[in-house]
DNA sequence: CAGGGGCGGGG
DNA sequence: GTGTACGCCCCTG
């Protein structure tokens, strides 16, 4: 019979000499199931200097005792494969099971011969072979099987095919999230501390919200979703049955690989509590406890996708948070911050005041909820990445960047009869971490405010050089083009002309297909009118979104140290030619007539002064004559003004560190530090006053503001919650050799009774007086109003904000802060 | 300025 | 899991 299925999970399971991976999938009804189908581990070994009679005649008679199983090879067969450029004759060695494959591949390096592709993942290895992505609509023949062990019915396939693209966006998801006993401030120890309660939060089969918390204290509540019970192993119990009962796909969490399924496995097993929660019967896999960085954690035949991970390893690069936290995670995403309560009174009332626990229960269901709406809303995106690499989604979204590219290569490698070379070995990465390559160029500004900036980038700069010069480790140095041009400012360095290869037409492939997305992107906004097209819309963003993530990392990929295809060589000349590139461009701007006045690795930065608009648009044209493949440079904007500041104590303009209006009046801050912890509101405030002030043309303006504050302040009129500065304790107090102002007031803290830990974030005020700056820094709720030091918030948060900004506009510090409040080092002591 | 050590996320 | 472990920031010598 024939099964239409989503695959969404995915194990392997030896059974005497057979070999089965195991699909565990959706029905187009949403029921479950488990496919079965047979595959057979193998790897690759080399031909070159073999004497094939002889290792032939060895291969045959090769078993070696290990563990339970002994290793054997089972067949091999000569096939031609392209490693790094060369096409040869390999073995491809079968062996009995895929454990075998390390134990005979480390054999057969042993006689000599270097093996390939030993150490992929069998259900990779699946995967790719078979061409089966992940999450989308799959076609099986085969029966169903009576006698498997499983929650699920289990369907043996003979065959199984994937003719469709349709991928599948409505699973079903559950998150959790855990609250634990901490009675010191901070203190995570799963052995000593129970777990005090579990939430979940998700949507049933009907849509309606799903939301429960179980706990073990017995007090008054008025919550609908409060389940209380006897004990810590009453409450693990019911862990298991309620996620039986809701039946998810995907089970979600945040940072729950790391600390919360650790923290219940551990639970777990000291409460005797037997976490079968796996659709085989098989057991929450924790993999890591708590202290470990990178674990991972498994429940057979559900999806767990930490959205932590996921964001902090990919989806969260161009979020502008200072944090991976879940509080600052959801107010950038999902628009809402967590109502804040403090955690660390939650030991104290759990001991003494049960009767207000009731807070801490909706905390605990609000972090679940939260999980589970970062979950669902990034969907769309781990979905993506998914058919994208075609690699299981559990995997996928706990990779970076690099092994993203390489798996996105190796995928593309089956289609071209392409060999992954190897990982490097410990000592091959130790050298190649001693090599660096030379960067971007950046073009140093002249420090001043200009009017009307024209500005100009080159798109997707680094991926389209490495695809019009065929940069790629198969074609460097090939023999036929070795009288071509070389790269620019590296003699020794040239790429085959004559044939694309393989690296960079994988890339290619990468970029057309975005071009072809956004079109379709752009035509479906057109014509945009109900909510599946909006949800049509947002998947496709997601996709474009997966391609332009990829493509931006093959530069990167070429010169990570771990890289199977690493290539310096490549790297390097593509940073040669995008120096080439950008300085051309420069040389012709001012050729044509402008002044350029910065540019930084692939952006172009010039004056329009006499000319007009269209007259920058023909340079533009014209530079994108001459340039070769899917290279451009675009118009990214024109700017009525802009301000570049000096280095600080020099005349040398400072490097990506600049500010934009546009005519709109929006502004744009390129690196300048107004986030800095460290600084007071006060100088955030100030800095973004004057910033947009000068953009807007209002010098004087701003000129009078930045006196304003320091006459505020000197009248000791500013409130003291815009002065209050912030550093965080990072260790004990008593390892503290330097005692800085933070750590004297953290000292206070602890007379006062405080516990201060590291981790703690010290808030405190300078005031008047004479002495050290530490012997003079309060917490704000010992300083009275106007008892602040204004001398030391003028000269340490208003001049570092405000005094390069102002220089550029011929205003010394004297000019702003006047004569009655000197600021220079010899009055300060 | 190099190299070691600690931390992130979570309570 | 066809195992073995990241990368940045801060501080110290």
């Amino acid at each position: 019979m024939e099964l239409q299925f989503y695959p969404y999970d995915f194990d392997y399971k030896v059974e005497g000499e057979k070999t089965f991976i195991l699909l565990f999938s959706k029905l187009e009804n949403e029921k479950k199931v488990c496919i079965k189908n047979e595959y057979k581990p193998y790897f690759y070994a080399s031909l070159e200097g073999v004497d094939q009679r002889l290792f032939e005649a060895k291969l045959k008679s090769l078993t070696i005792q290990t563990g339970a199983k002994p290793a054997k090879v089972t067949s091999w067969e000569e096939i031609e494969k392209e490693l790094l450029g060369q096409k040869k004759l390999f073995y491809k060695i079968s062996v009995n099971y895929p454990k075998a494959v390390p134990v005979i591949s480390r054999e057969v390096q042993e006689w000599g011969v270097e093996c390939y592709e030993k150490d992929i993942l069998f259900t990779h290895r699946y995967l790719r072979d078979k061409g089966i992505t992940p999450m989308v609509l799959t076609k099986a023949t085969g029966k169903y099987l009576e006698e498997e062990m499983m929650r699920v019915p289990v369907f043996l396939a003979e065959e199984i095919i994937q003719e469709s693209k349709q991928t599948k966006e409505d699973w079903k998801i559950l998150a959790i999230d855990i609250e634990t006993y901490a009675p010191k401030r901070g203190e995570i120890n799963p052995k000593k501390n129970p777990i005090l309660m579990i939430a979940f939060y998700g949507l049933d089969d009907q849509g309606k919200e799903f939301r429960k918390v179980i706990t073990w204290k017995i007090f008054k509540h008025n919550l609908d979703y409060l389940e209380i019970v006897k004990d810590e192993f009453e409450m693990l119990e019911r862990f298991k049955e309620i996620i039986w009962a809701y039946d998810p796909d995907i089970i979600t969490g945040y940072f729950s690989d790391g600390f919360d399924f650790p923290y219940i496995h551990e639970r777990a097993e000291k409460n005797n509590v037997k976490l079968d929660l796996g659709l085989d019967h098989s057991e929450l896999f924790a993999g890591s406890g708590v202290s470990f960085q990178d674990g991972e954690s498994k429940i057979k035949g559900i999806l767990h996708l930490d959205v932590f991970k996921f964001i902090r390893n990919i989806f969260g690069k161009d979020l502008k948070i200072e944090s991976y936290s879940l509080d600052a995670v959801s107010e950038e995403l999902l628009g809402h911050r967590k109502h804040q309560i403090d955690l660390n009174n939650l030991a104290q009332v759990w001991d003494k005041e049960p009767d207000k626990l009731e807070e801490f229960c909706k905390y605990n269901l609000q972090d679940a909820s939260l999980t589970f709406k970062l979950c669902d809303k990034l969907i769309p995106d781990m979905v993506e990445f998914t058919s994208l690499i075609a690699l299981p989604t559990f995997d996928l979204i706990r990779m970076k960047f690099s092994r993203l590219v390489q798996n996105y290569i190796m995928k593309r490698a089956i289609g071209h009869d392409v060999l992954a070379p190897n990982k490097p070995g410990r000592t091959e990465i130790e050298r190649r971490m001693e090599e660096s390559i030379q960067g971007a160029f950046v073009y140093e500004p002249t420090p001043g405010l200009y009017e009307d900036i024209v500005v100009f980038d080159f798109r997707s700069l680094y991926p389209t050089i490495i695809t019009a010069h065929n940069i790629g480790p198969e074609s460097f140095r090939c023999s036929c083009c070795k009288d071509e041009p070389h790269v620019p400012d590296r003699e020794n360095y040239w790429f085959c002309k004559k044939e694309r290869r393989f690296i960079p037409s994988v890339l290619e492939e990468l970029i057309i297909k975005r071009v072809e997305l956004k079109n379709k992107i752009k035509e479906l906004k057109k014509h945009q009118n109900d909510e599946k097209d909006e949800r049509n819309i947002r998947i496709l963003e997601a996709r474009s979104y997966a391609l332009k993530i990829l493509a931006n990392s093959f530069y990167g990929y070429l010169g990570f140290y771990g890289a199977r295809w690493y290539c310096l060589e490549c790297a390097a000349s593509t940073t040669a030619y995008a120096r080439n590139y950008i300085k051309k461009t420069i040389e012709k701007a001012e050729k044509s007539g402008f002044q350029v006045i910065y540019a930084d690795t692939d952006s172009c930065f010039l004056l329009l002064g006499e000319k007009c608009l269209d007259e920058a648009m023909s340079f533009m044209d014209e530079i994108n004559k001459d340039l070769p493949g899917r290279m451009e440079l675009e118009f990214e904007g024109l700017f009525p003004r802009g301000l570049f500041v000096a280095l600080k104590g020099s005349e040398k303009g400072a490097k990506k560190k600049y500010a934009l209006i546009s005519k709109e009046g929006k502004i744009k801050i390129t690196g300048f530090e107004s986030v800095r912890r460290n600084w007071s509101a006060l100088a955030k405030e100030v800095q973004r006053t004057v910033l947009r002030l000068v953009l807007q043309d209002k010098v004087e303006e701003a000129v009078k503001q930045v006196k304003e504050v320091v006459k505020d302040l000197k009248k000791g009129n500013v409130s003291l919650e815009k002065l209050i500065l912030k550093t965080q304790i990072t260790r004990e107090l008593s390892q503290y050799s330097s005692i800085g102002p933070h750590v004297k007031v953290a000292n206070d803290l602890v007379k006062k009774g405080f516990e201060v830990l590291p981790g703690t974030v010290v808030e405190y005020i300078i005031v008047k007086g004479s002495g050290l700056v530490r012997e003079r820094a309060r917490m704000p709720s010992e300083v009275s109003e106007g008892e602040y030091d204004c001398d030391y918030y003028i000269k340490n948060q208003l001049i570092p904000a405000v005094s390069s900004i102002l220089a550029v506009l011929g205003y010394s510090e004297e000019d702003l802060f006047d004569e009655s409040s000197q600021t220079g080092l010899g009055n300060f002591f």
